[in-house]
Parts: C-alpha cells; sequence; structure tokens
DNA sequence: TTAGATGGTTGTGAAATGCAACCTTATGCT
DNA sequence: AGCATAAGGTTGCATTTCACAACCATCTAA
C-alpha cells in the first residue's frame, strides 16, 4: 500500500482484499486477464451467428471480403498463427458457406478465396457487433484516454510484430 | 490514409500491405492478438513445468502460495470464471501434487486450499518465468512507456472488473 | 422448520491449439 | 534438363479449454 499516490494513477492492484503477487506488475496478466472478459463479450454478441468462438474466424471473414482472391498463407501471416490453423478456420467459413476456395490462377499450389453473398452480409453483421463493442464494451475507457490507450497498443502490437517476423 | 500523422504517433495498421479493416480501430483486436502471442510465448516457457497452458492456473497456484486456507469460490471470484471451470483449475493442480484441498473449519460446504512442497517450490518458478517474459518477450516496449502502459492497462482493468461486479 | 442462498462437483457438447507427417507444385542451382 | 529444396495446404493426433445446466450438500434467515 502507497497511499501517497492517488490512488488512479498508479493504484495497487486488490481484488476482494487479495494481492496478486509478482503478477500485480505484469504486463502478461493484463493482458490475458482483459483478454479473456473481452473475448467471451465478444462470444455472447456473436452467439447467433454460427462463426462465433475462437480467434481468427473474424478477421478472416473480412480479409477475405476486403481482398477478393487472397491467400490463406496471407492470412495465416495476419493471424500469426501456422497453416494448419488457419486452414481450419478457412474450412469453418466454407463450410459455413461464408467464403469459397478457387484455385490461385498464377500458381497452382495456392488457393484463391472469395466471400460470398452470405458471407458479405455476415462481414456487415461482423462490423456493426465490433463497433457496438466497441462503445458499449469499452466505455470504462475515458473518452480523454482513449487515444492515447489505442495508441499505446498499436505501438505494442506493431513492435511486436516486428519482432515476431 | 491520413499521412499527416506521424507514423509512431497514430500508425495505420497495415500488414504485408493488408489493411484489416474496422479491426484496424478495435480494442478488442489488438488484446485479442497481443493475448494469443504472449500466451503462447508464456506456454512455451512453462512447458516443461506441468502446469502448462491454460489462463488461471498460474494465479491460483500463487494465490493459494500467498494465502493458505484460501476457498474456490475466492479464487473463482479472481479470476472471474464460473466454478467449474475454477474447480477444474484447482483439480490439476491437485492431481499435480501442488495444492491441497481440506475442509474450511468454520463452514462444512467450503474448502480450504494449501500450497505443498512441492507447489511452493513451483511457484517460485513461475515468478521466475514471468519475471524473466516480462523482460524478454516485453522488450519492446520502450522503457520510457513502460510506465504509462501499464498504468493504462490497470486502470482498464480496474474498471472493467467495476463494471463486473 | 422450511425456503432460499451459497459452495462445489459432474456431465455434456463443441472447439481450439500446436505439432508432426505428408502430398503437390514452384523455384533455383548446377 | 534434372534434381534438390522451398513453399502452399491438408490430415491426423493428443491435449486442453470453455460455457452452460443440472445436481448435491450445507448454511442461514424468516
Amino acid at each position: 500500500m502507497t497511499p501517497e499516490h492517488p490512488p488512479d494513477d498508479d493504484p495497487d492492484i486488490e481484488i476482494r482484499g487479495l494481492r496478486i503477487d509478482i503478477l500485480e506488475g505484469a504486463f502478461s496478466w493484463y493482458i490475458r486477464t482483459l483478454d479473456a472478459v473481452v473475448s467471451r463479450d465478444l462470444d455472447r454478441r456473436m452467439a447467433h451467428l454460427e462463426i462465433a468462438r475462437g480467434k481468427g474466424k473474424i478477421t478472416t471473414l473480412l480479409l477475405v471480403d476486403d481482398y477478393p482472391g487472397i491467400r490463406p498463407s496471407q492470412i495465416a501471416d495476419v493471424l500469426m498463427r501456422d497453416r494448419p490453423a488457419t486452414g481450419r478456420i478457412i474450412d469453418r467459413l466454407v463450410d459455413a458457406g461464408t467464403i469459397r476456395r478457387e484455385a490461385a490462377q498464377d500458381d497452382q499450389r495456392a488457393q484463391a478465396l472469395f466471400i460470398t453473398d452470405k458471407g458479405h452480409a455476415l462481414a456487415d453483421e461482423v462490423r456493426e457487433i465490433i463497433r457496438c463493442q466497441e462503445e458499449e464494451f469499452f466505455d470504462f475507457i475515458e473518452p480523454e484516454d482513449r487515444d492515447q490507450f489505442m495508441r499505446q497498443l498499436k505501438r505494442a502490437y506493431l513492435k511486436m510484430r516486428t519482432k515476431w517476423d
């Protein structure tokens, strides 16, 4: 406890009177905890959509919608996942009738992915759900903090990617 | 595209030349993406530890180590998970011989959890791994950004919790 | 003493994850 | 040309997770 600090500035984290040890200062803990709650909330919002649950389908769907003919390996690259995982995400989207596989013209090994009408409509729904969640769920972030927090996240993301590649 | 912005200030996110649609401005996307990579890294660091993988075991282990006699329901509260999920996390820790269940003295329904010697040693290993990851993995966060980013995360976490309760 | 709240467990069904092995087509080197 | 190697994708496998609902036991308060 360091009551000198204004509580909102660098608060000691205490949950129901419990301290969480070293995790209190760990980036990983906050990121993982935030993720769990955000993802659960998102799952619920998408529960009726037959592409609910899991972490690559939304991104994949929007990518295919925006880039007709995009290849699975490009998607894997964005998702930072291996190809089997990416392939299965695509499987589910194809099964749901939202996207379609074709052989790439210039490379017989590769596939070109295209959105279907159903998929396009779904993509719009998904965009709306994301928009809603950003508004409703993240309303706890003060307006004046939003830009800064977003900038931090973007920077963290970009640097992490750089490291990854 | 708004080239007026200095690239490091509010960068447009582009991955291998691909834009990610509405997700580019979505908190959820960055949190979920960061989580995936952080968690994978952590899994690898803990792969040899028989409590690897998953999102509640570390917190639970440290809580039991710090608060002898803590109850499952308290842990569920910290983890923001339901009791079945928490119960199974405890199962795994018990199976691994790291903690022990007893009946709570004051309430026959409840359990009191205690760390074992093995669990205590493991908790120390885990703390060390967390420390390492914070240093090595998150080295992409500039030193001068660390405090601020951490503050943002803590605030977000605290407010999210408030909302949750 | 009886109804309702609280603490935990079990059962179920649906998925996701990462890894390794495998097939096919391009590409590059000699 | 011809052969080795890289790149694109798929399949199989084993492990784990997740949320929800139903269920049993105990405690508490009207």
